[in-house]
RNA sequence: GCUCCCGUCGUCUAGGGGUUAGGACACGAGCUUUUCAAGCUUGUAACACGGGUUCGAUUCCCGUCGGGAGUACCA
């Protein structure tokens, strides 16, 4: 049997990283096969539809590197891939359920239905509807459509029995009839519940197995049932462990940021975050933690997904960041990096941007840190930290410094060994130890205490910015 | 409330009838060092509880507790 799995978003927003795992998953999953991955929409509410929603996960899909073989806007011969695109296939399904007594309409007003879940919280029994309209005869239904009266389809639940499934993580899932709602499948403004859509779609589409998070594991059942009343396989289904808050409940805004794109603009790599959404509620079976796309497509398997949710640790991801920006060639960073410096309007050359990439490179979490990390190489310091300043700037520093600057001056060659020779041997001329001069100077040319090598960094700010940067520093630090 | 799912360090997890219960992040210490990082070494830290089954349970079974999800004409 060839794999054909789809990741269904509704386009109400953004992209969660939970669907970002989702859509991996089935990716990796497809891949791993050599199937096919779908892309489908879902938006079948018209309340919470978003404009530009859809644009947006597509492109988010996209610069994370998940692909999708078939979806809006890549025919597959399964299409149309948009629900609110495929109405007229849900209403003839509906039709043919009601036809052979699966469903029925019916004609509860959204008041009726309120109260009767109030009387029946009252009496401590389950919310659930109350069969009112199960027993309305085709013929009178049909006539009471007629004079316009607002109507829905319900599926009809058997009273006895149970559904069973089995579930690629969680195993063998059964659930009692009884319990299950007689659930809407069809809407009033003749729009699918989500119920009835999924199992119309992935029949149609042909989908082998439905990955999706936990949160569908409860209503799986009916979508059991409403396979076995088309008469439909029923595909395989993993249902995958949630991704959590810190204190354990469902991933949500407002406990940190859950867009994709908010972690994108923060500066993580989307090596990153793949890799690091990848592990939470998978492992490879062995102790590696660092994987390329390419690799997680090699090593994924539903075997090794987890059944316990994941919380979203932040402080992981910012580890597994700089271990994917380590990864990478000063090439591959300055594409990313060069966007950064000019949203601050700075202006400088590729060629110097590349040596500041390659000396922040090994002490950065974020490429923000590129730019906001290191001021000072895209600006003079106008403000030098105090307690730097403190520590750092003596009453004879100046002298010294002053007497560095004139080596400096006298340096054709002005490059980190000819720096640091210079400074050695100015600070033997004044008997200091090489740390005396060392920790002024960086605060003169960076205004902070803490950089890289300075030799390199005074290398890479060039001889003037240098020369310049401690005239300014002797003048205000005085 | 009811239904379903889940339960190994703070977090992500490996393991599984007999182990010094392993790794990673974070945290502490040390090394390195011109600073901060990085890197290397190292330390603290876990089988929710109670019954079974068994020579032996963290592992298997049951119960309790705890957590989560679902319970819509939302997905």
């Amino acid at each position: 049997m060839s794999v054909r799995v789809r990741f269904a978003p509704s386009p109400t927003g953004y992209l969660h990283v939970g669907g970002l795992r989702t859509a991996l998953y089935n990716f990796l999953f497809a891949k791993k096969h050599n199937g096919t991955f779908i892309l489908r929409i879902e938006d079948t509410d018209q309340s919470r539809k978003v404009e530009g929603a859809m644009e947006n996960l597509i492109a988010t899909l996209k610069w994370a590197g998940i692909n999708f073989d078939e979806g809006p806007d890549k025919d597959g011969s399964h299409g149309p891939y948009i629900q609110s695109q495929r109405l007229s296939i849900y209403k003839e399904h509906a039709e043919q359920l009601i036809k052979n007594g699966k469903a029925y309409y019916c004609f509860c007003t959204a008041e009726r239905l309120e109260e009767v879940r109030k009387q029946q919280s009252l009496q401590g029994l389950d919310p659930k509807y109350d069969g009112h309209c199960r027993t309305i005869t085709i013929d009178e239904a049909r006539r009471r459509i007629q004079s316009g009266e607002s109507h829905v389809v319900r599926m009809r639940v058997p009273d006895e029995g149970e559904v069973k499934f089995t579930d690629m993580i969680r195993g063998d899932v059964s659930i009692q009839n009884k319990i299950l709602d007689d659930q809407v499948l069809l809407k009033s403004d003749g729009y699918p519940t989500y119920h009835l859509a999924v199992v119309v779609d992935d029949h149609q589409m042909e989908i082998s197995h439905v990955v999706r998070g936990e949160e569908w594991l409860p209503s799986t059942p009916k979508h059991v049932l409403l396979y076995q009343y088309f008469g439909w396989d029923v595909p395989k289904f993993a249902h995958l462990p949630l991704l959590l808050n810190p204190d354990k409940s469902k991933l949500s805004k407002r406990q940190g940021d859950v867009a994709v794109e908010d972690y994108r603009s923060k500066g993580y790599l989307k090596e990153a975050l793949v890799n690091f959404v990848a592990l939470l509620g998978w492992n490879p079976g062995d102790e590696r933690e660092i994987f390329s796309l390419d690799e997680l497509i090699k090593e994924f398997s539903f075997e090794r997904v987890g059944k316990a949710g994941a919380v979203f640790n932040i402080e992981k991801l910012n580890w597994m960041n700089q271990q994917h920006i380590k990864l990478k060639s000063t090439e591959e960073l300055l594409p990313l990096v060069r966007p950064l410096i000019q949203e601050k309007g700075w202006k400088v050359p590729d060629a110097y941007v590349r040596q500041v990439i390659g000396l922040m490179k090994e002490r950065v979490v974020v490429l923000g840190d590129f730019v906001g990390g290191c001021p000072y190489f895209y600006q003079d310091p106008t403000l030098y930290d105090e307690a730097a300043r403190a520590k750092n700037w003596k009453p004879e520093s100046a002298e010294q410094i002053m007497k560095l600057a004139g080596k400096f001056e006298s340096l054709t060659q002005f490059d980190a060994a000819t720096i640091e020779s210079a400074l050695r041997s100015t600070a033997e001329e004044f008997k200091i130890g090489a740390g005396k001069l060392i920790h002024p100077l960086r605060l003169a040319l960076s205004g902070v205490a803490n950089g890289p090598s300075l030799f390199h960094m005074a290398e890479v700010l060039g001889k003037d910015a240098v020369l310049r940067r401690i005239g300014n520093a002797i003048e205000r630090l005085r």
